[in-house]
DNA sequence: GCTTGACTTTCCAGTGACTGGAACGTTTAG
DNA sequence: CTAAACGTTCCAGTCACTGGAAAGTCAAGC
């Protein structure tokens, strides 16, 4: 099959294909005499693996650390757990990030009376003025 | 004071300064006869600002209409409001997808070994096995 | 007066993970 | 035969900086 339906059934666009075929997570695909890549059912089970681990938010490097665990049969499964756990921390340093955020909006948010008036604690604050709670 | 005062002063790098300024956030600094940037403390006022509103998680595009709001007198609070509420969804949005990955990712790592053995659920998934739960 | 080091300037490149578009070649349906 | 749909490469843009090179400026010490 030729990149479209490889686009297709793997749910990726076939730029992002040609893209990890640039960053090295698959390998180049053969071409037939037009140029154009031909890709097998093999390809298409990797760029879902690939497409699946990218929606758990594993960055490209990381998608290559677990494609090459994926495909040695010798691997230790602590090392793909330890891979995902790291990832999970960082998505959850991440996540507390965005809460404390969120939080000190709301709170601020709270404070204001959102109406034709403009006084605004959430300006004053950004402002660096100490506000008078 | 010179961009490094400055830079120490609103707490960002004199590199994000000169960002700011060719991004808009801030008029371009008049210049010495040296050819360097002139700050005073209005300018470095208006830096805190945007460094505290970027640590709100502010697009630099949303900073710049804070920034407006902010010098706009007439405003209405409501405006401000609605920006910051709008930002919060974004966040919220963001949280969410963050822990749905983490909570696939912790479901999978659960049912890991981690030990010696190649047997390993988060690869099965990722290549889209079936698993026999 | 001179050197040394800290500071500043501009400009260009790189980050991550694509996405859009231009300009062009190939295949397929009607 | 033609037009649409598909493929190719290459370059630019996104976002918010950050790093580095090469060069100019300034202040302190000798």
């Amino acid at each position: 099959m030729r990149i479209g339906e490889a686009a297709k059934r793997s749910g990726m666009a076939a730029k992002t294909i040609r893209f990890y075929e640039e960053a090295g997570l698959i390998d180049p695909a053969p071409r037939l005499e037009s140029g154009y890549r031909e890709f097998g059912d093999h390809d298409v089970r990797r760029l879902q693996f690939i497409h699946r681990a990218r929606d758990l938010g594993f960055s490209v490097g990381e998608v290559g650390r677990l494609l090459s665990l994926w495909s040695d049969r010798d691997r230790a499964s602590a090392d793909v757990k330890r891979l995902a756990l790291e990832h999970v921390a960082r998505v959850e340093a991440k996540m507390a990030e965005l809460r404390s955020m969120r939080d000190a909006i709301l709170h601020l948010a709270e404070r204001c009376h959102g109406d034709d008036r403009p006084e605004c604690p959430i300006l004053d604050e950004l402002a660096g003025e100490a506000d008078a709670e």
